[in-house]
DNA sequence: ATCTTTCCCACCTAGGTGTGAACC
DNA sequence: ATGGTTCACACCTAGGTGGGAAAG
């Protein structure tokens, strides 16, 4: 169908948007990841994200393009990480098993987005960046995320409709998304060198390491 | 008495909060300017901010502390740029003085702090810090403030209440505070050494000049 | 000539990278 | 020994300073 089509072209859907059991009309809000191509070349490798005591940002940066909110109506953005599964992995001869038991599994705390509260007209006139959050492993009491490390997550975000003057505990969860392509390894140091070749392909910050990389290429090019 | 000593102690109120002509009840919004003695610092001098094309940031910071909100009402807080005079001025034999006549004065744009629209509680927890806001002479796309050079203004802060789901022009303005002691000339390029002494003294993005200085005292330390 | 504006610059602040040795 | 974590570090991105020459 033409729907599917157009999904197939900018990537992955929220696997479960939860309001609203009827046909899905424009008007329903929706939830869409973008630079689907980036994460699925992480995830081919299966992707990694660091966690340090002080927090880490993500990278790839998780952005997300919201639809069908009310223009005037008022939403908070959270983020939070579902445990992909229940296991704990370990990195040996190049590939990732399981490996001993995992950590309970809590679910992890949410992050809320800096923009909010915001009218629906923000939050879909561009996509949401999460560039901010931060990753770490261990309770901190800034806004980090914690994470086990070495276990596996999947980025879920929520967005919930909020009202002044009301009391706080009124806010009616609107949408929620899953993004299975953002799936990733929490590591205190990459395991696997590839997924750390595309890190600093990518992450301008990683730019010093880029070059070194070149200078080393351009080496061996002399030697020849 | 002793709301006398407080607006002594920690400076300027503002001047008209325009809602409400009852008694003065701790309910009743309010605005206080903060870093009040560096600001009477670069006053006592006549201020200068530099306005560039591209828009240059204030220094000092614009502060203000807000209380007597509703914790749970949202609103938007909006700055600025009253023409403090009807001249234009010029700065010869190292003071300032009027000359020629003034471009029309137009009221400057208003610039929305960042953090709108957001709850009253998030807007009273700590001062207000407008360090984002940028001064241009030029008119731009993007969200600087544009001003005349060589005018004096005053820095003016309104705090607005905001309602979800209601037409846009719905808003109420709650209060409002001019800050007198914030006033300043905007210039291409700074007139008074002195002023230029203090912008290299408090603002820590000029620590290259402050180094500089320091060096050249010792160099002339040396040679006594 | 004089006054005002523009532009490029060196030098900072602030903070995000993976590295590799040290630590546990 | 092994595997996971921590830390200081060099090297970036990103962008805010006033200086000073040049231009209007």
């Amino acid at each position: 169908s033409e729907n599917d089509q157009y999904q197939s072209l900018i990537g992955l859907t929220g696997d479960n948007c939860d309001e609203g059991a009827d046909i899905c009309m424009p008007e329903k809000p929706e939830l869409h990841l973008q630079d689907v191509e980036l994460w699925r070349k992480f995830k081919n490798l299966t992707n990694e994200m660091i966690v340090t005591k002080a927090g880490r940002r993500m990278f790839p940066i998780l952005k997300v393009h919201a639809r069908g909110l009310d223009p005037k109506a008022m939403y908070n953005v959270m983020l939070d990480f579902a445990a992909a599964d229940s296991t704990r992995w370990k990195f040996v001869n190049g590939e990732w098993v399981v490996g001993g038991k995992p950590e309970p599994a809590a679910p992890s705390c949410q992050y809320t987005h800096p923009d909010s509260p915001h009218f629906g007209s923000h939050w879909m006139k561009q996509p949401i960046q999460f560039c901010k959050v931060k990753l770490s492993n261990k309770l901190n009491s800034n806004g980090q995320i914690m994470l086990n490390s070495l276990h596996k997550y999947e980025p879920r975000v929520h967005i919930v409709r909020v009202e002044s003057n009301t009391s706080d505990g009124d806010q009616e969860k609107v949408c929620s998304a899953s993004f299975s392509d953002a799936q990733f390894i929490a590591v205190t140091a990459y395991q696997n060198e590839e997924i750390t070749n595309l890190k600093i392909r990518y992450n301008p910050f990683a730019k010093a390491f880029l070059d070194a990389k070149e200078r080393k290429e351009c080496q061996q090019a002399d030697l020849q």
